[in-house]
DNA sequence: TAATGTCAATATGTCAGACATTAGACTTTT
DNA sequence: AAAAGTCTAATGTCTGACATATTGACATTA
């Protein structure tokens, strides 16, 4: 018989499990404001620094968000993306990814959300997409050049799948961090836009098959800008995504 | 002309900044041992408490790890997926994704994956993939029902595209979280595993198409099983995945 | 009266210093 | 030499104070 090692649980690691697991079941909904810190010193029972560095946890995995000052406090909820996205930029500047690799899994995603989109989105995806595309006309000095990816996370919301969508959101995000993924010519968001204007329009037919194609094309096109001389060309899948 | 919003950095969040840089740009490199919190005191010329919580975040998002007792400390990296997955948990937890947005995105990963082992995989891969079955035939009485799961995780591995082994990593730890995401019959463990077999048997012929076509059948069949009378055939995408 | 200044209340944010606990290295004992 | 005890450097926790941010109420002023 063998006794299993007992694992050192630390005080803080036990705060964050029960505010999780009240928010999990729904001790408190989306938006719902936590006690106060000093509140949860007394019902917890440990000091004020064990507390916060469980919502410092918190916020990072992104249930929680904390707001200073009168009518402040501990909220559930917001679950920006961007948290997410950070784990996997650490992966990238630590050099696990590759640029190829993060463009695979774009094709893949991306071509079968193109499919999807022009299958399940509503109407009013269709008009945040369309919404999206009209900003970055009037939009001369684009703040931030890479607005145009707004597009492609809108396209992954009319997807219907909010699993695809986060993974489409977080490949974004990990472009919108890493320059070296994205290319940096001048005409390239006007080009882009024009892509994206065929994909909208191949959804707004249904047409999934070609918006899946206009999508790849268009991802194939910026991944060999991306690589410069190199060939983009994927090697081709025995389900091919054209 | 707008004004933007100043954004009342904490220190604690400067804290987190510089240490994410200072790993990134390789001053410390993977395994390296932070300074400890006191001299962080020093070199931030901030309290104790402000570095303890700038750690927590950084814990959080899989950057350190933090051990106590002599030759404890803090050191980079170790970038437990776990720490990713946590992530997708919360938003499942939040009812944020169903079971068939799950198996949609499964769906589509893993059967790339299938064909990319076939053609990318080494022979360490293969290797591990069959250590990785024999292992379940011993294990008669199975601590962990769903350490089946593994094999995903090992042919993620031999697709070669570390990305996508990450994310089919976080999937399958997602499933492991969420017991209604995986059926409970007794004697799945062993069909699975003659599925299992069966993949890899294809990969080792290098029979991408095949290997995709088992792998796809194999999910339907998990995913049929999970949700119970509700027909589990997927709509057809444009380019199947069979 | 509309804009601006002041103040109180209530949160979180930061600081300082003490003591507790842990885990490895070392020492002593048997 | 094996077991038990001790030392030590690090993280873990506690306490109480003060700093800062945000909001709303109220007073002041042009």
């Amino acid at each position: 018989m063998e006794f299993k090692r007992l694992n050192n649980v630390k005080r803080y690691e036990e705060v964050v499990e029960q505010i999780k697991k009240a928010i999990y079941n729904g001790t408190f909904g989306i938006g719902a404001k936590l006690p106060s810190e000093n509140e949860m010193v007394v019902q917890f029972g440990v000091s004020r620094s064990v507390i916060r560095e469980a919502l410092r946890s918190l916020e990072q995995m992104g249930l929680v968000t904390v707001r200073q000052g009168a009518s402040g406090g501990t909220f559930v909820g917001d679950l920006s993306l961007g948290k997410m996205a950070e784990v996997f930029t650490v992966m990238m500047n630590l050099d696990r990814f590759k640029t190829s690799h993060v463009y695979e899994v774009a094709l893949l995603l991306e071509t079968t959300v193109a499919e999807l989109a022009a299958r399940n989105g509503t109407p009013q995806d269709l008009e945040l997409l369309e919404e999206n595309l009209l900003d970055h006309y009037h939009a001369e000095f684009p703040e931030e050049e890479r607005a145009t990816l707004g597009f492609h996370v809108a396209l992954a919301r009319a997807s219907g799948n909010p699993l695809m969508e986060t993974l489409v959101t977080v490949l974004i995000n990990l472009v919108r961090r890493n320059p070296q993924l994205y290319p940096s010519g001048l005409d390239f968001p006007h080009e882009s836009n024009q892509d994206h204007v065929a994909i909208l329009e191949a959804v707004k037919r249904k047409d999934g098959g070609e918006a899946r194609r206009l999508m790849r094309e268009h991802l194939l096109k910026i991944e060999k800008a991306v690589m410069g001389l190199e060939t983009a060309e994927p090697a081709q899948l025995s389900t091919p995504n054209a």
